[in-house]
Order: C-alpha cells, then sequence, then structure tokens
DNA sequence: GCCGTTTTCGGCCCGACTGTTTTCAGTCG
C-alpha cells in the first residue's frame, strides 16, 4: 500500500467518525487527521517504517493507530475500522471528493436521497438538484441546491480538493493578480502568501495578502478582475474568485500595522501554525491572523519578523515551515542558513540547438544565444549537455565525428568570448540493461557526464537500482539527472532504493540533480533533505532547452530551500576551479 | 487518540464566510 492510500483510508476514518458522533470522537478525529496528514508527507514509505518497527517515529501516530496500521499491512484491512465504516454507505465517500463537501453534508444527502451505488451517486445526486429535490431536504434551501450543481460540475471538470497546478503556473497566475490590485490606490502593499509563497511544487488556491485601510474598495476592486470567471465568496476582509480556467484566487485584507500577522498566518503552512500556536499557548498567548494576544490584550505586528521574535524565535523561512522541526530550531536560534538563487555560479544541464542529431529533443536557441544569456545572468560557467546522439540513427564513429565536432566549436566559442567558462558534458541515456548509449572513445571527449533514464521506467526497483548504478560506475558519470523521472501530475517516479543510491553517491563522489524544470522538481524536497542527511552531494540544474528557459533554476533552488539545503550542499555554488576539481575527481 | 521546555493527565489553533437560520452548523484554510 502506498502512503497516499494509507492516508486516505484514516482520513476516511475521521469522515466517519464525524458522522457518527462529532462530539463524542471529536478528538479521534483530529487525531485521525493529523495521522493521515502525516503519513501523506512523510518523507518514507510507510511499509518500510513498518518492516523496520518505526511506525511510531511519524508525528501523531501512538499506539492506537499504531497497532491499527500494523493489523492493515498484515491482514488488509482493520476491524476496528470495519466497525467505524459499518453503517456509513460507500456513496458518503464518493461525495466526499466534490469540492466543499465535508462529512456531515456528504451523509445527510447520501441517506435523504438514498444514494445507494457509490459509483453512480454523483449522477444521481445531480439528478436530484435538478428536479429540485434537494432544496426540499431541512437544512438545505435554493442556494445550496444551485452551489451543489456547480461543485459537481467543477468536479467533472477534473476540479477534485486534489487537484493542484504547478508551480511555475501558479506564479505566472499571481504575477497578474499582483500587478492588476496595484492600480488600486487603496493597495498599500501586496504579497503572494500560502503554499505559492513557501514554493510547493503543486499550488491549490493562489493566496494573496494586500495591506489596506479600506478592505471594501480593495475587494471591491479584486472581484472586478476583468478575467474573473465567478466571485466565490465576499466578504468583509476576504474574498475568492475563480479565474484562468477555474484557478481559485484567495484575497485577505489587514491593515498596515498588523499586515506581518496576516502574513504568517496565511502562509502557513496549517500544520506549522497549529504547532506554532500550540506551543504559544503554553505561554499564555494566542496567535491569529490579528496578532498576539496576551491576557486578552492584542499586540499588532507590522512586520513578520517582530511576530517570530515575540515568540522569542528566528525568523523562519516560507520554504521551511511545515513542521519538520524548523520551530524546535527556530526557538534554539539554529535555523540553517538556506541556500539562495544568486549562491548558484553556474547551470550544468542546457541543451542548445547544435545539430549533434540526438536520441530526444534538441534545444531551440544556438550555443551563442545562451552563452550570452548566461553572461547576462553573470555565471563564472555553463556546461552544454545536450542528449546523446541517437544511436539508433549512428554507428559509433559517427557519434564520434558529431562529438568531435561539437568540442572544437565550443573551445573556438570560449576562446572568442573568455568571460564564460564552457564546460563540455553530455546527457547520456541510461540504457534498460544499465549500460551507457555511447562507448568510451566518444566519452572521452567530454569533461563529464549527466546519466539519465529516458525509457524502460517500469523495471523493478531491485533492477532500476542496479540499472543506475551500473551507469553511475564510469568514472566520468559525475550526475544523475533527474532522478526519479516523475512528471507532476502525470507520471509517478521510478522506484528506487535510495539508501543504496545515497551511500554509493556519497562514497564515489557523485551528484544528485535537483532538475529546475517545473513539471519536474526531480529529486523532489523530500528527498533532498534525506540526500543532505546522508551527505550527497546536489547541483541544481535548469534542463533549460531555449536560452529563456534559464531562469527556471529560481524554482530548483526553491525547491532546494524547501530541502533545508544550504550553499555548501550544493556544487554549483563552487567557484570554476574548485567545480572542475570535483569534477576531474 | 496523541502528547509533554509548567503536564503521563488534561488538554487539544483560530477565525472567515455561506446558507439557513434568528444564534448556528458546516466547510475551509
Amino acid at each position: 500500500m502506498s502512503n497516499k492510500q494509507i492516508s486516505e483510508l484514516l482520513k476516511k476514518v475521521a469522515s466517519a467518525y464525524a458522522i457518527k458522533n462529532e462530539k463524542k470522537f471529536f478528538f479521534q478525529i483530529i487525531a485521525y487527521q493529523k495521522a493521515a496528514d502525516a503519513i501523506e508527507n512523510s518523507q518514507s514509505q510507510i511499509v518500510n517504517l513498518y518492516k523496520k518497527g518505526q511506525l511510531e517515529s511519524l508525528p501523531g501516530v501512538g499506539p492506537s493507530i499504531k497497532a491499527h496500521l500494523e493489523e492493515l499491512l498484515k491482514n488488509g484491512e482493520v476491524k476496528h475500522f470495519n466497525w467505524v465504516f459499518e453503517d456509513i454507505p460507500d456513496s458518503v465517500f464518493q461525495l466526499l471528493k466534490i469540492p466543499g463537501f465535508g462529512p456531515k453534508k456528504a451523509y445527510k444527502l447520501t441517506t435523504c436521497l438514498h444514494l445507494k451505488n457509490a459509483e453512480t451517486a454523483i449522477d444521481e445526486l445531480e439528478k436530484a438538484a435538478n428536479s429540485n429535490k434537494i432544496s426540499q431536504i431541512e437544512g438545505f434551501g435554493e442556494k445550496s441546491q444551485q452551489e451543489i450543481l456547480r461543485a459537481i460540475e467543477e468536479f467533472k471538470k477534473g476540479n477534485t480538493k486534489e487537484k493542484k497546478m504547478n508551480l511555475s503556473i501558479a506564479t505566472e497566475v499571481s504575477e497578474k493578480i499582483i500587478s492588476y490590485l496595484k492600480e488600486s490606490k487603496d493597495v498599500l502593499r501586496v504579497e503572494t502568501l500560502g503554499s505559492l509563497r513557501r514554493s510547493k511544487e503543486t499550488i491549490k488556491d493562489i493566496d494573496i495578502a494586500v495591506s489596506t485601510n479600506n478592505p471594501k474598495k480593495v475587494i471591491k476592486h479584486f472581484i472586478s478582475y476583468p478575467y474573473s470567471e465567478k466571485t466565490i465568496e465576499e466578504g468583509v476582509i476576504s474574498a475568492s474568485i475563480a479565474a484562468f480556467g477555474g484557478k481559485q484566487i484567495d484575497l485577505m485584507t489587514q491593515s498596515p500595522d498588523g499586515f506581518g500577522s496576516l502574513m504568517q498566518h496565511f502562509t502557513g503552512s496549517k500544520n506549522h501554525n497549529i504547532k506554532l500556536r500550540e506551543y504559544a499557548l503554553k505561554k499564555g498567548l494566542s496567535l491569529s491572523e490579528y496578532g498576539i494576544k496576551k491576557n486578552k490584550k492584542l499586540i499588532k505586528f507590522k512586520t513578520e519578523e517582530n511576530f517570530y521574535n515575540a515568540l522569542k524565535m528566528q525568523w523562519i523561512p516560507p520554504e521551511m515551515r511545515e513542521d519538520g522541526g524548523e520551530i524546535e530550531l527556530a526557538l534554539k536560534n539554529k535555523l540553517p542558513k538556506l541556500i539562495e538563487l544568486k549562491d548558484l555560479k553556474g547551470d550544468l544541464h542546457i541543451h542548445s540547438n547544435y545539430s549533434i542529431e540526438p536520441s530526444h529533443d534538441l534545444g531551440k536557441d544556438t550555443m551563442e544565444r545562451i552563452l550570452e544569456t548566461a553572461i547576462k545572468m553573470k555565471y563564472e560557467y555553463i556546461a552544454f549537455s545536450e542528449h546523446n546522439p541517437s544511436v539508433s540513427k549512428h554507428t559509433n564513429k559517427s557519434v564520434y565525428e558529431i562529438l568531435s565536432r561539437r568540442s572544437l566549436k565550443i573551445e573556438q566559442l570560449y576562446s572568442n568570448i573568455k568571460s564564460v567558462r564552457l564546460i563540455k558534458l553530455l546527457e547520456i541515456d541510461i540504457l534498460a540493461n544499465g549500460e551507457l548509449a555511447i562507448d568510451n572513445r566518444s566519452i572521452d571527449l567530454l569533461d563529464g557526464f549527466i546519466a539519465s533514464i529516458h525509457s524502460s521506467f517500469n523495471a523493478s526497483q531491485e533492477d532500476m537500482t542496479k540499472r543506475i548504478l551500473n551507469a553511475l560506475s564510469h568514472p566520468k558519470a559525475k550526475i544523475l539527472g533527474h532522478p526519479t523521472g516523475r512528471i507532476i501530475n502525470q507520471r509517478e517516479g521510478y522506484k528506487l532504493n535510495w539508501d543504496k543510491i545515497f551511500d554509493f553517491c556519497k562514497k564515489n563522489n557523485k551528484a544528485l540533480e535537483i532538475n529546475s524544470w517545473p513539471s519536474r522538481l526531480d529529486i523532489n524536497d523530500k528527498l533532498i533533505r534525506e540526500a543532505i542527511q546522508n551527505k550527497v552531494k546536489l547541483v541544481i540544474n535548469s534542463d533549460s532547452h531555449a536560452a529563456w528557459q534559464m531562469t527556471m533554476l529560481k524554482y530548483g533552488v526553491a525547491n532546494a530551500r524547501r530541502g533545508w539545503a544550504k550553499k555548501e550542499n550544493i556544487l554549483n555554488t563552487l567557484p570554476y576551479d574548485k567545480f572542475i576539481e570535483w569534477l576531474k575527481k
């Protein structure tokens, strides 16, 4: 069972408890939700923790839930859960997938409308709404009936509670909204908050905060956004709209003297805030988006720094706010100094359009154009890393000839410019049998190479791991490119034995790539943190296929920060000489 | 059901918004 499946089961238990008797099971509900959350966000496979007997290492998993999980993984089911689910029709859990549906609403509609078949429950619900049956039910009215129809429509379009957009899309949307909001003179300051500020790899809603003395006018301006498709909520201090194909944008306002508190609250994460508020409560303080209450007296904060400092802790970078131990470190004044974009001295994974007749896609821009961009970005060095020439179309001899020409071209380019050092890399396919796509004579023309998998994704964990370690054993294989191969929202990564890979990389001086391409972000934040704990070196690359894409490196840096990476963990923060020393080692 | 920088027992984050209500329940973040 995957972490996701286990987490969903625990969420179902929490929902079922809420239906059975919310008051009686109030704290069990919270406990199950907490455990589900911890499992969903765990960097280790729960199955592995179970085998190692380490289930209790998960926050929120105590003796009782631990025993249930053991039963689940041993027998495939849990007696206690079966009891909890006893009187609750499956249709309830189907309806819970619809935005705006919680346990109570789902249960009431399931029973009142006799939705017996989970598979058809949503269709039947839609029919009932269309034939005006829902507004007749006690507690529902005409408006909620319409709202249910809208929610079902959203659901059928694929906008479920899980649906999220990539970081780059969310960034673009938020930039548009922000520049629109700034047109209002009542907007004194505007910031992107929420998961976008924390640079999560995928974003559900875009959260925007505005500092203003006139929230009414700001909200009016916001809901009048020309690209708004619908006003979802319109309150006194906050509002939500849908725009750009149903993407939800939430706005919160606050006066300037309390804006720091709002930023802190609205940046989250939820778990970070809960931990922080629980901690504060023990000190007799109550935290909210308005400030800190002490003896019923509210203290406001203009800046986030002041807010955290008032709790006697360091300001915590947003990327770290996931309740992963950051609060404890901030209290001890021991937060790591995270890597920043400006620390990077070069980009090692760039595809030019040099006619290498590659196995995969060629870049769109010339080497010259890429070099110009690198100069603008003030890089000390870059590496050209096109895909290897297609093996099916070339003999070893012609591969050698192509790469010789390319080598010469790069040398000429450098002798003409001499401002940015050029490194000759290549992205070489790891074949299904673990061998490299091109032979050693051709590889000798390179300063080193990035080894990547682009085929046969479905091999077993053991075979896949062997395949990679075999390829990395080549002395010139220095970087494992997009190590898991996942494509966000499209393809799961292949299964790997990370203990073995970390161990091999550490011993043999190989680096793992943090690929900055927004739909890859590979390896992800959790693996980055684990790699660092295992003393494995990393590189942050753009994997650009056009010059403008070289700025995508910012997403890799954000991801690295989420993995608590410091400058010294990332090899392409090294100056050229030191970097080459590593490359040739 | 979990958890401990006052606690192994007695707590458990805090508030906005909507719809159906006439003081609140449900959902969300």
